[in-house]
DNA sequence: CAAAAACTTGACTATTTTAGTCGGGTATAT
DNA sequence: ATATACCCGACTAAAATAGTCAAGTTTTTG
């Protein structure tokens, strides 16, 4: 029950972007000296960030990402569904007509899964970008 | 963020048992037959949640196993606990000097993912066994 | 214009985790 | 006795993960 680093760090470089940036440009060097982030695998990640939306890019000196939504409006969800983590605890798909078991009618367990898979989702759906920041000032 | 599989045929054959047993034992080969997991991974799970009192075996002909709680007792956290399945979605160690960037001072994130787990933790701390017996007659 | 900063992209790989299997036990009811 | 069923450690193939590499393109600035 672990979630990647992918996305991990997706929330903690999107976070940074958000204590560091007044409209301004965040460049991925400056992110991965913050936080301890290897710069190529930002690379990768801001790649599908882009792709999705939830960021956009400057090129050239002085470029870096630029959030599109504001944190307050920003999603933790969103950014997790633009790395493909979908939230689903179990590898049964809803509408397929096989099921975990391969058999055609769903297994004892199935409903359990199901309401996990929600109670979860409401979670990332609900907290916003800007949730994070809160309590930043209470630590160290 | 998925749920590995032991953890989820755990859940399962605990299910399965609860439906099928009256206090006789239930042997991991109708269990097996029943809900198509392999009997070798069975053996394997079962070995853990008896170790960690979850369920006590019957040796010998006739023999099996047999839940220690009841139904409506065992917590779903106790299952998953039992097979190592801490709920803990990202590696930062409360405890432990390191965080998870390595750092001695805890991320932008952390917080946020203490809660997360403290919400999923509180999902299986408060479903019971008995809770996923309910709607099975609303399938099939 | 030239050079440097910074984004773009696909492919590639080592490591770890997962999802099991295998083999050889031991206990017990009939 | 013997079949049934639990016991237990070790092993392994396959998949996922985490991250790197190479080879670009674009834009700013001196
Ligand atoms: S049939 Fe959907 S989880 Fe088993
Ligand atoms: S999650 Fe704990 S320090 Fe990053």
């Amino acid at each position: 029950m672990k979630l990647n680093t992918k996305s991990r760090y997706a929330v903690m470089a999107l976070a940074d972007m958000a204590v560091f940036s007044r409209d301004n440009a965040v460049s991925l060097r400056d992110i991965s000296l913050r936080q301890g982030i290897s710069l190529l695998y930002l690379e990768q990640i801001f790649l599908k960030l882009k792709k999705n939306n939830i960021v956009k890019s400057v090129r050239g000196i002085n470029g870096g990402y630029i959030l599109i939504k504001t944190p307050k409006e920003l999603k933790i969800l969103d950014i997790l569904l633009a790395l493909d983590q979908k939230v689903k605890t179990v590898g049964c798909k809803k509408d397929s007509k096989k099921s975990c078991n391969g058999k055609s009618t769903k297994c004892i367990t199935h409903n359990f899964w199901d309401e996990l898979d929600f109670h979860i989702n409401s979670f990332f759906e609900n907290k916003k970008l800007s949730d994070l920041l809160k309590n930043k000032e209470a630590r160290h």
